[in-house]
DNA sequence: ACCTACCTGGCC
DNA sequence: GGCCAGGTAGGT
Protein backbone atom coordinates (compact mmCIF):
# COMPACT_ATOMS: atom_id res chain seq x y z
CA UNK A 1 0.00 0.00 0.00
CA UNK A 2 0.80 3.56 -0.88
CA UNK A 3 1.80 5.54 2.19
CA UNK A 4 3.16 8.47 0.98
CA UNK A 5 3.82 10.01 -2.35
CA UNK A 6 6.19 12.27 -2.90
CA UNK A 7 6.59 14.72 -6.24
CA UNK A 8 9.29 17.26 -7.20
CA UNK A 9 8.17 20.57 -8.24
CA UNK A 10 9.42 20.24 -11.53
CA UNK A 11 7.94 16.54 -12.03
CA UNK A 12 7.29 14.54 -14.56
CA UNK A 13 3.75 14.21 -13.54
CA UNK A 14 1.33 15.29 -16.60
CA UNK A 15 -1.36 14.55 -14.95
CA UNK A 16 -3.76 14.64 -12.30
CA UNK A 17 -2.89 18.05 -10.74
CA UNK A 18 0.16 16.68 -7.69
CA UNK A 19 -2.78 17.39 -4.76
CA UNK A 20 -5.26 15.05 -6.54
CA UNK A 21 -2.11 12.53 -7.55
CA UNK A 22 -1.82 11.57 -3.78
CA UNK A 23 -5.17 11.64 -2.83
CA UNK A 24 -5.58 8.79 -5.34
CA UNK A 25 -3.00 7.08 -4.70
CA UNK A 26 -2.33 7.23 -0.88
CA UNK A 27 -4.32 4.22 0.94
CA UNK A 28 -4.33 2.13 -2.39
CA UNK A 29 -2.43 -0.53 -3.56
CA UNK A 30 0.29 -1.21 -6.23
CA UNK A 31 -1.73 -4.59 -7.36
CA UNK A 32 -0.46 -5.82 -10.30
CA UNK A 33 2.30 -4.50 -12.82
CA UNK A 34 1.74 -4.36 -16.70
CA UNK A 35 3.92 -3.16 -19.97
CA UNK A 36 2.53 -2.06 -23.44
CA UNK A 37 5.31 -0.72 -25.54
CA UNK A 38 7.58 2.00 -23.33
CA UNK A 39 4.37 2.06 -20.89
CA UNK A 40 4.79 0.45 -17.76
CA UNK A 41 1.07 0.09 -16.56
CA UNK A 42 0.26 -0.37 -12.62
CA UNK A 43 -3.49 -1.33 -11.51
CA UNK A 44 -4.11 0.41 -8.51
CA UNK A 45 -6.69 -1.23 -5.87
CA UNK A 46 -8.35 -0.30 -3.17
CA UNK A 47 -7.27 -1.14 0.46
CA UNK A 48 -8.92 -2.13 2.65
CA UNK A 49 -11.92 -2.43 0.25
CA UNK A 50 -12.08 -6.63 0.89
CA UNK A 51 -14.03 -7.65 -2.55
CA UNK A 52 -15.19 -4.63 -3.24
CA UNK A 53 -15.28 -2.84 -7.06
CA UNK A 54 -11.76 -2.00 -7.50
CA UNK A 55 -10.62 1.80 -8.18
CA UNK A 56 -9.54 0.65 -12.04
CA UNK A 57 -7.13 3.67 -11.30
CA UNK A 58 -3.71 2.79 -13.05
CA UNK A 59 -0.68 4.44 -12.63
CA UNK A 60 1.17 5.17 -16.12
CA UNK A 61 4.98 5.63 -16.26
CA UNK A 62 6.70 6.65 -19.72
CA UNK A 63 10.88 6.37 -18.59
CA UNK A 64 11.44 8.75 -21.86
CA UNK A 65 15.15 9.03 -22.47
CA UNK A 66 16.49 8.94 -18.96
CA UNK A 67 14.21 7.84 -16.73
CA UNK A 68 14.75 5.09 -13.94
CA UNK A 69 12.42 3.23 -11.46
CA UNK A 70 14.22 1.77 -8.74
CA UNK A 71 12.61 0.35 -4.84
CA UNK A 72 15.40 1.53 -2.26
CA UNK A 73 15.24 2.17 1.38
CA UNK A 74 13.31 5.10 2.18
CA UNK A 75 16.16 6.33 4.84
CA UNK A 76 18.68 6.53 2.09
CA UNK A 77 19.19 10.02 0.27
CA UNK A 78 17.45 10.20 -3.07
CA UNK A 79 19.64 10.54 -6.04
CA UNK A 80 19.20 14.06 -8.16
CA UNK A 81 16.78 14.44 -10.37
CA UNK A 82 14.45 12.03 -8.47
CA UNK A 83 10.69 13.31 -9.03
CA UNK A 84 8.31 10.18 -7.51
CA UNK A 85 8.67 8.87 -4.29
CA UNK A 86 5.78 6.30 -3.32
CA UNK A 87 6.35 5.46 0.17
CA UNK A 88 5.20 1.44 0.64
CA UNK A 89 3.54 -0.73 3.44
CA UNK A 90 6.68 -3.08 2.54
CA UNK A 91 8.87 -0.78 4.03
CA UNK A 92 10.38 -0.15 0.35
CA UNK A 93 10.12 3.65 -1.66
CA UNK A 94 9.41 3.57 -5.25
CA UNK A 95 11.51 6.32 -6.90
CA UNK A 96 10.97 7.50 -10.36
CA UNK A 97 14.50 9.82 -11.28
CA UNK A 98 14.95 11.26 -15.00
CA UNK A 99 17.40 13.94 -15.66
CA UNK A 100 16.04 14.81 -18.75
CA UNK A 101 12.58 14.74 -17.56
CA UNK A 102 11.34 13.44 -21.10
CA UNK A 103 9.85 10.73 -18.84
CA UNK A 104 5.62 11.33 -17.94
CA UNK A 105 3.76 9.68 -14.85
CA UNK A 106 -0.30 9.78 -15.56
CA UNK A 107 -2.91 8.40 -13.07
CA UNK A 108 -6.63 8.18 -13.39
CA UNK A 109 -9.08 5.02 -15.27
CA UNK A 110 -8.18 4.15 -19.19
CA UNK A 111 -11.27 6.42 -20.19
CA UNK A 112 -9.81 9.53 -17.81
CA UNK A 113 -6.79 9.51 -19.32
CA UNK A 114 -8.03 9.25 -22.71
CA UNK A 115 -10.40 11.38 -22.57
CA UNK A 116 -7.37 14.44 -21.19
CA UNK A 117 -5.03 13.28 -23.62
CA UNK A 118 -2.49 12.44 -21.55
CA UNK A 119 -2.36 8.78 -22.61
CA UNK A 120 -1.31 8.14 -26.14
CA UNK A 121 -3.13 5.32 -28.16
CA UNK A 122 -0.33 2.53 -28.96
CA UNK A 123 -0.78 0.26 -31.49
CA UNK A 124 -0.14 -3.72 -31.18
CA UNK A 125 3.46 -5.14 -29.97
CA UNK A 126 5.25 -6.70 -32.83
CA UNK A 127 7.18 -9.29 -30.76
CA UNK A 128 6.82 -12.16 -28.47
CA UNK A 129 4.21 -13.28 -30.58
CA UNK A 130 1.88 -11.15 -29.79
CA UNK A 131 1.10 -9.79 -33.39
CA UNK A 132 0.38 -12.26 -36.68
CA UNK A 133 2.49 -12.02 -39.17
CA UNK A 134 -1.22 -11.40 -41.08
CA UNK A 135 -1.63 -8.34 -38.36
CA UNK A 136 1.95 -7.41 -39.21
CA UNK A 137 1.78 -7.42 -42.79
CA UNK A 138 -1.71 -4.94 -43.03
CA UNK A 139 0.16 -2.46 -41.04
CA UNK A 140 2.96 -2.57 -43.39
CA UNK A 141 1.12 -2.85 -46.36
CA UNK A 142 -1.35 1.03 -45.39
CA UNK A 143 1.85 2.54 -44.69
CA UNK A 144 4.21 4.92 -47.59
CA UNK A 145 6.53 6.00 -44.74
CA UNK A 146 10.12 4.92 -44.75
CA UNK A 147 10.01 1.83 -42.74
CA UNK A 148 11.96 3.41 -40.19
CA UNK A 149 8.85 6.08 -39.58
CA UNK A 150 6.81 3.22 -39.47
CA UNK A 151 8.36 1.35 -36.61
CA UNK A 152 9.00 4.42 -34.45
CA UNK A 153 5.54 5.45 -34.59
CA UNK A 154 3.85 3.58 -31.29
CA UNK A 155 0.53 4.09 -32.52
CA UNK A 156 1.06 2.18 -35.58
CA UNK A 157 3.44 -0.51 -33.71
CA UNK A 158 3.97 -0.25 -30.34
CA UNK A 159 7.70 -0.88 -28.38
CA UNK A 160 10.42 -0.21 -30.88
CA UNK A 161 13.00 2.56 -30.12
CA UNK A 162 15.54 3.80 -31.99
CA UNK A 163 18.60 1.37 -31.44
CA UNK A 164 15.74 -1.58 -31.76
CA UNK A 165 15.05 -0.09 -35.00
CA UNK A 166 18.02 0.20 -37.03
CA UNK A 167 18.75 -3.24 -35.38
CA UNK A 168 15.67 -5.17 -36.90
CA UNK A 169 16.37 -3.53 -40.00
CA UNK A 170 20.00 -4.83 -40.32
CA UNK A 171 18.45 -8.17 -39.27
CA UNK A 172 15.99 -7.79 -41.85
CA UNK A 173 18.64 -7.24 -44.87
CA UNK A 174 16.24 -4.02 -45.53
CA UNK A 175 16.87 -0.34 -45.66
CA UNK A 176 15.23 2.06 -42.99
CA UNK A 177 14.24 4.46 -45.91
CA UNK A 178 12.43 1.37 -47.92
CA UNK A 179 9.04 2.08 -48.59
CA UNK A 180 6.85 0.10 -45.98
CA UNK A 181 4.44 -0.83 -48.29
CA UNK A 182 6.61 -2.08 -51.27
CA UNK A 183 8.02 -4.92 -49.02
CA UNK A 184 7.26 -8.32 -50.47
CA UNK A 185 5.69 -10.51 -48.09
CA UNK A 186 9.06 -12.50 -47.55
CA UNK A 187 10.55 -9.44 -46.44
CA UNK A 188 7.69 -9.00 -44.07
CA UNK A 189 8.48 -12.06 -43.20
CA UNK A 190 11.72 -11.70 -42.36
CA UNK A 191 11.28 -7.97 -40.67
CA UNK A 192 8.94 -9.51 -37.79
CA UNK A 193 11.39 -11.97 -37.10
CA UNK A 194 14.11 -9.72 -36.90
CA UNK A 195 12.30 -7.48 -35.12
CA UNK A 196 11.40 -10.80 -32.20
CA UNK A 197 15.12 -11.81 -32.71
CA UNK A 198 16.32 -8.01 -31.57
CA UNK A 199 14.34 -7.80 -29.08
CA UNK A 200 14.74 -11.01 -27.43
CA UNK A 201 18.22 -10.74 -27.48
CA UNK A 202 17.93 -7.04 -25.65
CA UNK A 203 15.72 -8.30 -23.02
CA UNK A 204 17.96 -11.20 -22.34
CA UNK A 205 20.91 -8.94 -21.39
CA UNK A 206 18.58 -6.31 -20.08
CA UNK A 207 18.93 -4.25 -22.15
CA UNK A 208 21.54 -1.70 -23.91
CA UNK A 209 23.19 0.13 -21.45
CA UNK A 210 24.74 2.69 -24.69
CA UNK A 211 24.79 5.57 -22.53
CA UNK A 212 23.36 5.63 -19.07
CA UNK A 213 20.39 3.19 -18.71
CA UNK A 214 20.30 0.82 -16.11
CA UNK A 215 17.88 -1.65 -14.92
CA UNK A 216 15.40 -1.56 -11.69
CA UNK A 217 18.31 -2.91 -10.07
CA UNK A 218 20.64 -0.15 -10.81
CA UNK A 219 22.52 -2.65 -13.40
CA UNK A 220 23.89 -1.68 -16.88
CA UNK A 221 22.36 -4.08 -19.53
CA UNK A 222 25.02 -5.84 -21.39
CA UNK A 223 23.00 -5.71 -25.09
CA UNK A 224 24.84 -3.14 -25.99
CA UNK A 225 27.93 -5.39 -26.44
CA UNK A 226 26.08 -7.22 -29.43
CA UNK A 227 24.60 -4.24 -31.14
CA UNK A 228 25.25 -4.65 -34.57
CA UNK A 229 24.44 -1.38 -36.14
CA UNK A 230 23.68 1.26 -33.66
CA UNK A 231 26.59 3.66 -32.65
CA UNK A 232 28.49 1.83 -35.43
CA UNK A 233 29.07 4.18 -38.41
CA UNK A 234 32.16 4.44 -40.17
CA UNK A 235 32.96 0.72 -38.76
CA UNK A 236 33.02 -2.60 -40.33
CA UNK A 237 29.47 -4.31 -40.92
CA UNK A 238 29.80 -7.36 -38.75
CA UNK A 239 28.48 -9.08 -42.07
CA UNK A 240 30.10 -7.60 -45.14
CA UNK A 241 32.88 -5.49 -43.40
CA UNK A 242 32.18 -2.46 -45.53
CA UNK A 243 31.83 0.61 -43.99
CA UNK A 244 28.10 1.13 -42.11
CA UNK A 245 26.94 4.74 -43.28
CA UNK A 246 24.85 7.42 -41.13
CA UNK A 247 22.38 9.34 -42.12
CA UNK A 248 18.77 10.74 -40.99
CA UNK A 249 15.18 8.93 -41.44
CA UNK A 250 12.46 10.31 -39.35
CA UNK A 251 14.47 12.82 -37.51
CA UNK A 252 16.93 10.34 -36.26
CA UNK A 253 20.21 9.17 -36.31
CA UNK A 254 20.28 5.61 -38.56
CA UNK A 255 23.46 3.63 -39.06
CA UNK A 256 22.80 1.01 -41.89
CA UNK A 257 24.73 -1.07 -44.59
CA UNK A 258 24.24 -0.25 -47.80
CA UNK A 259 25.92 -3.59 -49.08
CA UNK A 260 23.57 -5.80 -47.04
CA UNK A 261 20.65 -3.99 -46.50
CA UNK A 262 18.41 -3.21 -49.56
C1' DA B 1 8.40 15.19 -44.30
C1' DC B 2 10.10 18.72 -41.90
C1' DC B 3 10.81 21.91 -38.16
C1' DT B 4 10.81 23.17 -32.99
C1' DA B 5 10.29 22.38 -28.32
C1' DC B 6 10.86 20.06 -24.05
C1' DC B 7 15.46 18.96 -20.56
C1' DT B 8 20.31 17.86 -18.69
C1' DG B 9 24.83 16.57 -19.41
C1' DG B 10 28.93 14.78 -21.89
C1' DC B 11 32.11 15.71 -25.27
C1' DC B 12 34.82 18.54 -28.55
C1' DG C 1 30.04 27.78 -27.13
C1' DG C 2 27.95 24.19 -30.22
C1' DC C 3 26.52 19.58 -31.08
C1' DC C 4 24.67 15.36 -29.80
C1' DA C 5 21.79 11.86 -27.17
C1' DG C 6 17.57 6.00 -25.87
C1' DG C 7 11.42 9.99 -26.97
C1' DT C 8 7.36 12.37 -28.09
C1' DA C 9 4.20 16.33 -29.10
C1' DG C 10 2.77 20.17 -31.69
C1' DG C 11 2.71 22.92 -35.63
C1' DT C 12 3.25 23.80 -40.68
Amino acid sequence: MVRRAWLSPVGVLRYPDPPSFRRRIVGHNLASVRRHGKFIFIDLDGAGDHGSVPASELLAIHLGMTGRLSLDDPEAVPPPHTHLRLLLSSGAELRLQDYRRFGRVVLGSLEELRAHRVLPVLGPEPFNGALTQRQFDAVLRRSRRPLKALLLDQSRLAGLGNIYADEACFRAGIRPTAVAAKLTPERRRRLLRAIDDTLASATERRGSSVDDYRDGFGEKGRNQEVLLVYGRAGLPCPRCHGTLVRTVVAGRTTVYCPRCQR
